[in-house]
DNA sequence: AATTAGTTGCAAATGGTTTGCAATTAAAAC
DNA sequence: GTTTTAATTGCAAACCATTTGCAACTAATT
């Protein structure tokens, strides 16, 4: 049973030429802000709130609104992915050139923490699903929850 | 493979009575605001926002922050269950006595409806997970999105 | 150096949800 | 049935994440 998905490994950094490479095939300017919010999310392996970027951010660089305006765009442009860990506030993970940027994770219900996660929904459970109910294009939202190794002390 | 969950299927109404009976053994009092939400949910078989309890109302029953109220105190002593589409809107659903409400649906992006799903995430993998990473406690949040059938006309 | 489309900061607006507080009321006690 | 008391409600204000209008600004092009 195929459970894994191929989502980038946040070992494999990507270069911030690639990722202005990006904008600028889609006529964006690359300005001050743009580059610090990708060199943050460039070396942050798991998702980042606006508000964590912005805190990153060397202070006074830019205002909270142009972050939210940039992952939006970001976002659109597919190089970024949105994740929604149930608490009201999006989280954002650079998503790897031509790839999709599906993948789960595990976050610990006490201390916030994260793990990647590369099993993934299994394929034929979900088509089941689908055909059972005729949709099509389906796909699906999903993370774990639990306790993490030092929380439980 | 495991992979259904039982949750208490749409069909089987509980009775208002023994709803009222689960407020009243925690010392809550049954009032009029309290019994319509209860009634409104009892004939709904899928997650319900704060608003559309509230519009389901007779109008002037009651206020919605006591709607957001009562969803609170349902949600703590486990009658109703929270669900989270990812659309930053709460919906809560009716929970069996005893049961605890785990379970998943299948959303249209494009007309918003609602199937619940009786699938749920493959227990021996989510145990893998759970080992390898050391955490203890795991659960899931899991929700599918495709386009239905009338929508794919 | 001039032009222009895309960006930004700032402040105000939005939308879901929560909260303080005084008035009300269900349920218990008498 | 009346009193007593703790729980509940309505209303308005507060919160918080996110979005937006707009005038000033700037990267990239000409």
């Amino acid at each position: 049973m195929k459970t894994t998905c191929e989502h980038q490994h946040p070992e494999k950094k990507q270069e911030l030429a690639s990722l202005t490479g990006r904008l600028r095939r889609e006529s964006r300017k690359i300005t001050g802000p743009r580059a610090a919010i990708l060199e943050i999310l460039r070396h942050h392996p798991h998702p980042l709130t606006n508000k964590e970027i912005f805190s990153g951010l060397p202070k006074g660089e830019c205002d909270l609104a142009t972050i939210y305006r940039a992952m939006q765009l970001l976002e659109k442009l597919g190089m970024v992915k949105r994740f929604d860990f149930g608490d009201g506030v999006a989280r954002f993970e650079l998503v790897g050139e031509g790839e999709d940027g599906h993948h789960h994770h595990l976050i610990c219900t006490r201390c916030a923490g994260v793990v990647e996660i590369d099993e993934c929904f299994p394929e034929e459970i979900e088509g089941r699903i689908a055909k059972a109910n005729g949709f099509t294009g389906v796909t699906h939202r999903l993370e774990f929850f639990g306790l993490c190794p030092d929380c439980q002390k």
